[in-house]
DNA sequence: ACAAAAAATGAATTTGAATTCATTTCTTTA
DNA sequence: TAAAGAAATGAATTCAAATTCATTTTTTGT
């Protein structure tokens, strides 16, 4: 016997591991899914194209791997802020608000990670995190509803019309090319607020069928 | 000289060239851009894969015409609501009933034409048609806030935020497989109130930082 | 220092789909 | 009905990118 897997060893692979998974997030940055090549990963790593093949069995499942990492941190994050200190409203508040803020400081990622088509284990990837990021939204304000800081209101379709309006609003095809790219602050603060009247409105009546 | 175009071969022409778009529309309605090939529109269309490129200098053009054909249509009908009798409030709600049950008749074909990216002729010709849309719900809203039937808000903002949650509550991924996929009739009046909700809430103060 | 085993390499191969083009079929006019 | 020109055809080509694999480099234990 002349060849182990050394400890050392070991982690230099779960180095290089992560390295690729961090270029993939950095190619992503850039160029989204759609531009992102496998060679422009290795690259981005520093390594061959067929490393990236030792650590991942495919493109899909790298880049799947590279997005739930992404989005599972953001989520996180959201949740930690959902759970603090505080009325519904200013948590919901404050959770839109630092996803805006987190979102706009990357729009390509941000795009990619919970919009851009991929390929099919990537997408199955971001269901599973959009499906997160809702369901953090709907606890919040099915608790708005118990306190009776919200109208009472269908907390599973309110939550995807605001992740749906955080999407367009801030990462979306509208928001790409807005004649004057405005700032990330009053741009987070106009969604914020947009997405708290989508709550707190008192319902309304059926008009004409 | 022995052959002209005669205005019967033109006739014909014309046709072929609309059945493709319609091939197109059928295809991506089974697909969606992601599956549509240029192979399989052909024969949709009956005719030989060389003949869409009699038509058509390209796949990408050829699917942002198709993009363009339907989704200007999709416009002008929730157009022609938006200018319709009644209250802004009466309106909007129809506005946003009206494409949500149209969307739900044919949701695959639907998301691919409010936000499947694909081929980036065809990502223009969505964000032109998508701003359409936007710019119909806009000019609804600001009509509200004039009336004052709804309170003083960001219209802009507003009618994106409206297109996201109606994307993403309608035929946005976590639409797709909802366990007990909901009868559209229930689910678009659920958006909808929403969506009125969302335009007609009082303001709210910022809470913390 | 050497042999055994693993890991990395990157050029070559494979793959899947768009596009081309030599050939065939259809239309028109004389 | 024949010749000229268009239009249609679909098999062959091209192209871009993922994946493979024979070769090289690194690591380990004696």
């Amino acid at each position: 016997m002349a060849y182990r897997r050394t400890e050392r060893v070991q982690e230099q692979l779960q180095d290089k591991r992560d390295r690729i998974l961090q270029a993939v997030r950095a190619v992503v940055s850039e160029v989204g899914f759609r531009g992102a090549q496998v060679a422009t990963v290795a690259e981005a790593a520093g390594v061959a194209t067929g490393t990236i093949y030792r650590h991942f069995p495919s493109k899909g499942e790298l880049f799947a791997e590279a997005l739930a990492l992404n989005a599972g941190h953001e989520v996180s994050v959201m949740q930690a802020v959902a759970d603090s200190e505080g009325t519904a409203t200013a948590r919901l508040a404050d959770a839109v608000r630092v996803f805006a803020l987190r979102a706009m400081r990357a729009r390509r990622l941000a795009w990619a990670m919970i919009a851009e088509p991929a390929e099919p284990e990537v997408d199955a990837a971001r269901l599973k995190s959009r499906r997160a990021f809702a369901d953090v939204l709907q606890g919040l304000i099915e608790d708005g509803i118990a306190r009776a800081e919200f109208p009472p209101q269908n907390a599973r379709i309110a939550a995807a019309g605001l992740i749906g309006a955080l999407t367009e609003g801030l990462i979306g095809p509208l928001a790409q090319d807005a004649e004057a790219p405005p700032n990330a602050l009053s741009l987070s603060r106009e969604i914020t607020a947009f997405c708290l009247q989508a709550v707190s409105a008192r319902p309304y009546e059926e008009s004409r069928s």
